[in-house]
DNA sequence: GCCGTTTTCGGCCCGACTGTTTTCAGTCG
């Protein structure tokens, strides 16, 4: 598949064409033509020999025969060309706040900088206050930047932007002046990265809010501070924005700055279409600017023509369209899960016991939680040996007498070793309420390898549930190279569940996986691979996956009563 | 460069803030 490397070169040749001087709308063509390369399901040289790449959307015949030609020959003699005109090098100085397309092409044009090293020395020897649409402040800002960018490279997990952003919420509060109040932006949208915190706030009080925004403990530096606008960044090193609206803009506003762009971008075609125009303060007749909507996103959504839309499905992956045809799915909630199955105890590398476990999972308002340890062979992790299995059985039994109102179940995640067999006999196996198998040595497979061995592990009559599947951390390590229609082809046929994995370095799998798992008709569970009690909250974070993912209540087997759970899971 | 139940040509989402200007271009979301 080439469709990932095909879909990076039009997002470079977009970058390219800007500094270039392309106009805009061009090179906007060339990104929504990439975006969609990149969100395809099937292999593009497929499309490409049947001549069907006109059909997507947003590539047309020129795009079209430039694909042809790089499938065809390996290179493409339009970018060649572009790359030797403009070094691809420079495009890292567009990562830097307050520098774009134009100003790296003066810097690059008057000056010849093309890497932020080049920059950093350029700005602390004050050369480019002599530029125009330069000054000294712009080269204080670049420097500035610089320096976040070398600290902070980029985006954030999850939880750490969610749990920032509820104690910023928990904050700004305290003010009375403050009417409604919600995070917006990727966050509210729970990607599995976060760029920066969206905060969006009403009140009759704006400066007072601003003012009251800025003096959070954690402000290590204010960005901009205007009447309706204000970033800062945090000791984290995380931005957050706050945007303040009046009360009858609040949910037009929400909408718009929850995103995505693409979806907003949609969404304002459909506006137009009806002859409405749709901003931040709301929706207006186009013709005399009649106030229509805009309190509420409900309503905003409902003039539009569709039903609301929740956040997690806002990423123009096709929720307009099945919203006009109110086909939308009835995602699963928040407090639809009734147990978690991925939990370790003291047994192997957690750090409470079971019994401290089980109570806290009572606490949460689980019916049951399920204790997989590590098998024998995982040594780095405590795995169990054959013996201690059977203590551990025991020990479980006893206490889910002992304790009311919880069932407990005895698990395992046992390892799948490199032939695809698993660390323990069958014998030993069948004694488990249930088996979660997955990998954790020996990452470096091909695509075959890695397939088959998950393959052979879910032909395993004891296997229910294949952990973490592609097991890649984010930022840390890739995915492996699963062929993924065959993945799901043998769970359906195997009636193996695949896990959605909450822990926020793993989100595996993903959203746009469990997307495309559903369509084969996988069944889904989702746990937290929680290692202490403190990591069980993680659970909100794989649910916002498989939102994310279109997954259904019944898609997921942990939202079934323990009674119900037992007979899927047997 | 793409697209079309107004269009095969002429549109293409839109507003806030900053810094450099002295009325606005560039950046950002």
């Amino acid at each position: 598949m080439k469709n990932k490397e095909i879909a990076e070169m039009f997002f470079t040749i977009a970058d390219l064409l800007d500094i270039k001087g392309e106009i805009p709308f061009k090179t906007r063509a060339y990104r929504i033509a990439a975006q969609t390369i990149a969100d395809l399901d099937e292999d593009i040289e497929k499309l490409v020999r049947e001549k069907k790449l006109e059909e997507l959307p947003g590539i047309g015949k020129a795009i079209a025969k430039k694909i042809t030609e790089y499938v065809e020959t390996g290179s493409l003699e339009f970018y060649e060309k572009l790359k030797k005109e403009i070094p691809v090098g420079i495009l890292e100085l567009l990562e830097i706040p307050s520098l774009g397309p134009k100003k790296v092409a003066t810097l690059y044009n008057k000056l010849g900088i093309k890497t932020i090293e080049e920059l950093k020395k350029a700005c602390e020897e004050g050369k480019l206050r002599d530029l125009e649409g330069f000054g000294e402040i712009t080269e204080r800002n670049i420097l500035r930047g610089i320096k976040l960018k070398e600290k902070t490279q980029g985006r954030f997990l999850l939880n750490l932007a969610y749990e920032n952003g509820m104690r910023y919420i928990d904050f700004l509060k305290q003010l009375s002046s403050i009417d409604k109040i919600s995070i917006a932006g990727s966050l509210r949208r729970m990607k599995e990265t976060i760029g920066d915190i969206d905060i969006l706030v009403s009140s009759k009080n704006p400066e007072e809010v601003m003012n009251h925004f800025v003096e959070y403990p954690q402000v290590k530096q204010i960005l901009v501070k205007g009447k309706t606008k204000t970033s800062v960044i945090l000791e984290d090193g995380i931005q957050v924005d706050l945007r303040v609206v009046e009360e009858r803009s609040f949910g037009a506003a929400l909408q718009y700055f929850t995103g995505s762009k693409e979806h907003n971008v949609n969404l304002r075609g459909i506006a137009i279409k009806l002859g409405f125009k749709l901003n931040e303060y709301g929706l207006f007749e186009k013709d005399n600017d009649r106030y229509i909507a805009g309190r509420t996103e409900e309503e905003v959504y409902r003039k539009l023509g569709l039903p609301y839309i929740p956040p997690e499905l806002r990423e123009n992956r096709g929720e307009i369209e099945a919203g006009l045809e109110n086909n939308l799915p009835d995602i699963i909630g928040y407090d639809d899960i009734k147990g978690d199955l991925h939990v370790h105890s003291i047994w192997s590398d957690g750090v409470n016991s079971i019994e401290d476990i089980a109570l806290e999972a009572k606490e949460i308002g689980y019916e049951y939680i399920g204790i997989s340890d590590h098998s024998q062979s995982l040594h780095i992790a405590r795995g169990l040996s054959e013996k201690q299995v059977s203590e551990k059985i025991d020990e479980i039994r006893k206490l889910d007498d002992k304790i009311d109102g919880i069932g407990i179940l005895c698990g395992t995640e046992c390892d799948i070793k490199q032939d695809g067999s698993l660390d323990y006999p069958n014998s030993v196996l069948k004694k488990f309420d249930f088996v979660i198998a997955g990998i954790h040595i020996g990452f470096k497979m091909s695509r075959e390898e890695a397939t088959n061995r998950t393959i052979k592990a879910m032909e395993n009559e004891y296997v229910t549930i294949v952990a973490h599947p592609t097991g890649r951390l984010i930022g840390r390590r890739e995915s492996f190279d699963l062929d993924m229609d065959k993945i799901f082809e043998k769970a359906v046929e195997t009636d193996t569940y695949l896990e959605i994995n909450a822990f926020p370095d793993r989100l595996d799998l993903n959203d746009v996986n469990c997307k495309k798992g559903k369509e084969y008709g996988v069944k889904f569970v989702i746990n937290t691979d929680a290692h202490s009690i403190n990591h069980l909250p993680y659970m909100k974070y794989g649910v916002a996956t498989a939102r994310r993912g279109w997954l259904e209540r019944k898609d997921v087997i942990n939202t079934m009563s323990l009674k119900d759970l037992k007979k899927v899971i047997q």
